[in-house]
DNA sequence: CCCCAGGCTTAAT
DNA sequence: ATTAAGCATGGG
C-alpha cells in the first residue's frame, strides 16, 4: 500500500537520531520498525509517496501516531529558525525531517536503562540480544524476528542470566523495572495522564533510572515534547554551543526537538 | 592499551 | 548542595 507524507520526514534520520533502537535500513533500501508485535517495511518510492507493507488500518492506528504525522514539524522548526540564533537555526536544518517517535513505554524504558553509559552500537548489541532469547518470535514474509520482550517474558531471568546479554552493572536495574511494572507499583499506562515533571518523578521512582533516562522516556515514548534529556553531548553543547546558557527554556513546549535535532547534529550525521 | 559512551547510585565533603 | 568514585562492557 502507498501512503502520502508530506514534508520532513527522514527515515534515514529518524533511525540515526538515537531514539529508537531497532529501527534498521535493509539492503534494498527500505526501512524495518518494530512496535510491539508490528513491524512495519517502508520505502520511500518519491518525493512524498512511500510505500508500506501494512495495510490502511494499521497504518492509521499503529504507525501514522508512532511516527507522529500529526504534529506539525514545520511550525516548530519555524520556531526555531526565528529565534535568530544561527546555531540553532543550522542544527535545525540538519535534524530536519526527524520525527519524535512515540514508542512502547515498558521497551523505552528498559533500553534507556541499558543506554547509560553506552554507545549507541552496544546499545543496540544488548538489546537485540534480549530480544532473540526472550521476546515472542514473528514471521514475516521475509524474515523471523522477535518482539522486545514483555515484562512477563522477563518474570524468572536472574541478574546473572541478564549479564549474559551485555547489560552490566544494569541488570538490577533492569530487575527493578520489572518487579515495579509487574506487581502494579507502576502502572506505565495510568502515568501517562500526568503532567510532564510529575511523570518524569514518578518514572525516577525506578532504581537506576535518573533525570536523563526519565526525560528519555518522557520524551520518546510519552511524547511530551517539552522533555530535554541532557547526556554527555547536550550537556557538551550547552557548554561549547551556548556558552552554558540553557536555550532550552526559550521553546517550552517543543525543546525536546531542538535537543534532538542537536543530538543528531553532533551523533547521527557522521553515519 | 587507552579512552569514551544518550548516567546512576552511593559516599564523602 | 556539590563532587567523586565505582560501576560492566563494547566500540573506536
Amino acid at each position: 500500500m502507498v501512503v502520502k507524507i508530506k514534508d520532513l520526514f527522514s527515515l534515514e534520520k529518524i533511525i540515526n537520531s538515537g531514539q529508537c533502537f531497532r529501527g534498521v535500513r535493509l539492503e534494498d533500501g527500505s526501512f524495518r520498525f518494530i512496535y510491539r508485535e508490528h513491524v512495519l517495511y517502508i520505502k520511500k518510492i518519491d518525493e512524498t509517496d512511500y510505500d508500506v507493507s501494512c495495510d490502511k488500518e494499521d497504518w492509521e492506528n499503529i504507525w501514522a501516531p508512532y511516527f507522529d504525522l500529526k504534529t506539525d514539524y514545520k511550525a516548530i522548526s519555524e520556531e526555531f529558525k526565528k529565534s535568530g540564533n544561527p546555531f540553532i537555526k543550522k542544527v535545525t536544518e540538519i535534524g530536519a525531517g526527524i520525527r519524535i517517535l512515540k514508542q512502547d513505554s515498558w521497551e523505552t524504558l528498559i533500553s534507556f536503562i541499558i543506554s547509560q553509559n553506552k554507545n549507541i552500537p552496544a546499545i543496540r548489541t544488548s538489546i537485540e540480544l534480549l530480544c532473540e532469547n526472550f521476546g515472542s518470535p514473528i514471521q514475516t514474509k521475509k524474515e523471523r524476528l522477535y518482539a522486545f520482550p514483555e515484562p512477563k517474558d522477563l518474570e524468572e531471568i536472574s541478574p546473572e542470566k541478564l549479564r549474559e546479554f551485555k547489560v552490566g552493572y544494569r541488570d538490577q536495574y533492569i530487575i527493578d523495572a520489572r518487579e515495579k511494572v509487574l506487581s502494579g507499583k507502576l502502572d506505565l499506562n495510568l502515568i501517562d495522564s500526568l503532567e510532564t515533571r510529575a511523570l518524569i518523578e514518578v518514572l525516577k521512582t525506578v532504581y537506576g533510572v535518573g533525570e536523563k533516562v526519565a526525560n528519555c522516556i518522557a520524551l520518546f515514548s510519552y511524547h511530551r515534547l517539552d522533555a530535554v534529556p541532557k547526556d554527555v553531548w547536550i550537556k557538551r553543547s550547552i557548554k561549547e554551543d551556548f556558552k552554558g546558557i540553557d536555550y532550552y527554556s526559550d521553546f517550552k513546549e517543543s525543546a525536546g526537538v531542538l535537543q534532538q535535532y542537536i543530538f543528531y547534529s553532533k551523533v547521527g550525521e557522521k553515519k
